[in-house]
DNA sequence: CACTCAAACTAACAAGTGTTAGTTTGATGT
DNA sequence: ACATCAAACTAACACTTGTTAGTTTGAGTG
């Protein structure tokens, strides 16, 4: 038994990529075959399905957002260090996945044993984000504003850090949270 | 002649519902027809093709987004006050038409005719918005970090409004932009 | 009534879809 | 030399895709 899962990981890192560019629906199983340098028919040595690979994708990066939630959550620190964490938390997931982000974004409603769970895990990560600038608020840290708004508007710029991340090589993720968090908490205005 | 593009119309609502829901590539011409009550080849009679359809979505909201910017570059404002009319073109043109608008963000590389007139003007969208927050910068009304980061920051979150709007029928848009420009503008630190 | 015409229909097409079954290849260890 | 086995292959399947051609329907108009 030697390093389990390469060639399979192989597969899903390509899959990864086509699906960033064209969505999961437009990738054709020979799309992906071309991609690898071999048939379609092949992939199904180390893959099961199509949807196992989107399921593969997007599971996985689910939970570890829901992880890091939860251990931020359960920290303590203030609400507007805890939002400097998520914000850690986005830059970190994305800088290390960028392509997978794109079908956490844009193809999860096209998961179809997993979708429920799926949901779950969002909705309780966005549960757990309000209560933060909720308790923000009320100890006086946070500007009295919509809660939803404000999460809104951070998770928005989070989410689509994945289209952001890949041309800036330049700059490292931390100098990258440390402006993001300058920018979405502080505001722009002098 | 009567009011003309009536049944054609309706098929590019119905279909830009469904392609928010799934996608472009992932609804076929038989899901469109099913939902207008109809036989697929039917929709032949309307309209040339299922790539016009996304065409008629996306290129007249890009040219929506260029003409608001081209009003507001040349307005006698402060860069601030530009920021505070690109909150209220997105909410204005995103409360109009949200389903549109998850085209338009999600769908453009399905155009097939029209991709590069798409890029150029959504490249040119995006170099006047760095223009306005540089030229804030050098006039002393917004902080000086990345302009880029500051564009970034704003247009992903006015770009992820079409999933937030329908929501929000409480809400009005005056007031939405209201809040949201506070949050992105001023910060929520206290 | 006969004519027109938009808007639906049926039937079919060629190409592409995910997937399965069975087979070949070639490197590895005995 | 032989057996093993992961990993590729060819061939084919049942079904779905966008689209075309030609036909029927039915309301409105002279």
């Amino acid at each position: 038994m030697n390093t389990e899962g390469t060639r399979r990981d192989e597969i899903i890192n390509t899959a990864t990529k086509l699906f960033k560019e064209k969505g999961y629906s437009a990738v054709t199983m020979r799309d992906l075959a071309t991609a690898m340098g071999m048939k379609a028919a092949s992939l199904y040595n180390h893959i099961n399905s199509k949807q196992e690979i989107l399921k593969a994708i997007i599971i996985s990066l689910a939970e570890e957002f829901t992880q890091g939630m939860d251990i931020i959550k359960k920290s303590d620190q203030t609400a507007i260090e805890k939002l400097n964490l998520i914000v850690a938390l986005h830059v970190d997931i994305t800088t290390k996945n960028p392509y997978g982000m794109a079908s956490l974004n844009n193809d999860w409603m096209h998961l179809e044993g997993q979708l429920e769970y799926y949901l779950g895990l969002r909705e309780r990560y966005e549960k757990d984000f309000v209560s933060i600038i909720k308790s923000g608020i009320s100890s006086n840290e946070i500007v009295d504003t919509n809660p939803e708004v404000v999460m809104f508007s951070i998770l928005s710029t989070l989410r689509s850090l994945y289209l952001w991340i890949p041309r800036k090589e330049e700059i490292n993720a931390k100098a990258l949270a440390q402006n993001l968090s300058d920018v979405l908490i502080n505001g722009i205005n002098k």
